[in-house]
DNA sequence: TTGTAAGCGTTATCAG
DNA sequence: CTGATAACGCTTACAA
């Protein structure tokens, strides 16, 4: 209903400074192609007028705007935060606005709101991750949308990755996991359909058991929403199992928070009697006692590296190519070697 | 550069499908208006062709986006982000599309997003808190533009607010802290300037001294960037005090996490030598060891109220009344009875 | 340097 | 029910 009906034009600037339209419009978008003198007049109309120019007409006249989509799967937890913020930053510093929505982890939410942002003429898409419905690429090639994604490195992704390779991240994790001498390995991880982070790091971690001659089938896998109480739940089904897994691997740090939480309110101790570890270094991972071992993972640098790299793709300077950054493990409490208690299983080796 | 010149348009679909631009609008906008034959028709081309209407034009033709913006100080902590949630499904499930941004506390910023989300034509904005130029003010009204005050409420503030007494809120906490018994308080804020919140928690702890006839003289506040290195920093300031305080009040839960792990990491024991307490029940706040005394924020009744209020001044049903929502304290771990150390202090009551 | 005028892709009015 | 056609506010050749 409520529209600007009374908002001032180009026209009305144009008329009170007593140029053309085109000449108003040449003083808002190349100062210097006017006269210092007619622009001072113009200037002026506009600030009387308390003049903004009309976005969707300049969008459409000029047929860009400036403007970067994003679509991340939650903003309730701090797993994308700082990479959002960081790739904001970067992007506004390129002369570009960044439009954020979230998906909820629901792929057909997500095609929706990547159409909204099409629509809206946004230049480019940040994109999290790469499984996705075939026909979504499709989409964004038939419209020509340059397009990244982000958290995830993919070798053969149909779009660039600006990502790391989680499936190797977990692996380094769960190697030192196992050369710890743990054996008796558990997991909470995301779900894993159509979340390739998820998936390729329970990838990682069987390829870890699997360098270790360790069998996958003595290997739990609990998958549920990343959430803290998910992931207490999870700890809680984990723990009744016999014998009890000496380490409970978490797809990422929201979950072994949970994880951790409800260990010790069962009464056991982390890590005495069970190892907890994490994934993402978010700030939820250092403020527990013990804190949370975890992998670390680059966020600021992906967030400008993914604007950069986008931009280039927008501006045509570039077909877009993928940047592989490294990750490392943050070992801390809440992780030990195991303690023979029952003298069941025999010691790994290191 | 790059631009939807292959795009198709209204035109192709029309052409396609052997009508007029006309009709194929209103297949799209009012689908009951038109044969049933004729629409399935031009829905076939729409999708063979990959048709997506082009939301500029619609926008320049329609006079409204059904689009809400929201500038929110910062999205790297979790201070605003349950409640934008609430804010964007609200909104989502009245129709409208949800545009964040952030201004990272920076008023100027915010006063470039405001003016970025008027010329994209956004028919409502969210605002956090009040603090702000009367520029900004006077350039909404004569822009009309609907707008409401987040997580703060004011009597008489220049927009409706939808959000929580701060001022009492504080109040409420300082009032059983000094019930406890403790008369030597510290606070660390927030920067306070051109932000309401956390000048309106100041005045509150303020508030609860002078009514239990403590004086202000004593009380020590560091004002510092909502960080938990900051609260770190400022706690080990506060600390090296003499004679020390024997409880913290904090401006957030953020800035109680970094005085708690500082606190920790010097060897204090929270409650028992020093208390801390937080503001706004976030997660952080129960994740610590001790949990952390805070002040539960209805977040997500906040964000759902708020896009219901601005959705009906939006569309005209209603001038925009404020809404003030309720908090409480939620008494945890990290706060006791001071220890009667150096009997310094008389006991106070309660 | 400045003005004129032709679009940009939709919606909406008004006939048919 | 459908089709012309005039806006919508701005940018951008092209002229002057």
């Amino acid at each position: 209903m409520r529209m600007t009906r009374s908002a001032p034009t180009l026209n009305d600037v144009a008329r009170i400074a007593g140029v053309s339209t085109a000449t108003v419009s040449r003083c808002l978008n190349a100062p210097d192609r006017v006269f210092e003198d007619t622009r001072r007049r113009v200037m002026n109309a506009v600030e009387t007028l308390g003049y903004t120019p009309n976005f969707a007409a300049r969008v459409m006249a000029a047929r860009r705007t400036f403007t970067i989509g994003a679509i991340i799967p939650t903003m309730e937890n701090a797993i994308f935060a700082r990479g959002l913020q960081a790739f904001q930053e970067e992007l506004y510093s390129l002369g570009y606005t960044l439009l954020v929505s979230s998906s909820a982890y629901q792929p057909q939410i997500e095609e929706e709101q990547i159409r909204t942002l099409v629509a809206r003429g946004a230049d480019g898409l940040l994109l999290i991750g790469h499984d996705r419905d075939a026909r979504i690429y499709d989409y964004l090639d038939r419209q020509k949308m340059p397009v990244v994604a982000a958290w995830s490195y993919l070798e053969d992704g149909r779009i660039p990755s600006i990502g790391f390779d989680n499936r190797h991240a977990m692996y380094s994790l769960a190697d030192q996991v196992i050369r710890l001498g743990h054996d008796n390995i558990a997991m909470i991880s995301g779900i894993s359909e159509g979340n390739d982070r998820a998936r390729l790091r329970i990838d990682g971690l069987k390829d870890a058991l699997a360098a270790h001659g360790l069998s996958a089938d003595c290997l739990t896998v609990v998958e549920t929403p990343y959430e803290i109480d998910n992931g207490a739940v999870a700890m809680e089904t984990l723990m009744a199992r016999s014998p009890r897994p000496s380490v409970v691997l978490c797809g990422n740090d929201v979950l072994a928070v949970g994880a951790l939480l409800k260990a010790q309110e069962m009464g056991l101790r982390v890590p005495q009697d069970v190892s907890i570890t994490g994934f993402d270094q978010i700030e939820l991972a250092r403020i527990t006692t013990p804190q949370l071992t975890t992998v670390h993972v680059p966020h600021r640098k992906m967030g400008r590296c993914a604007a950069q790299e986008l931009v280039l793709m927008v501006t045509g300077q570039g077909p877009g190519k993928s940047v592989k950054l490294e990750t490392h493990v943050v070992l801390r409490g809440s992780l030990a070697a195991p303690v023979i208690a029952d003298a069941r299983s025999p010691q790994a080796d290191g």
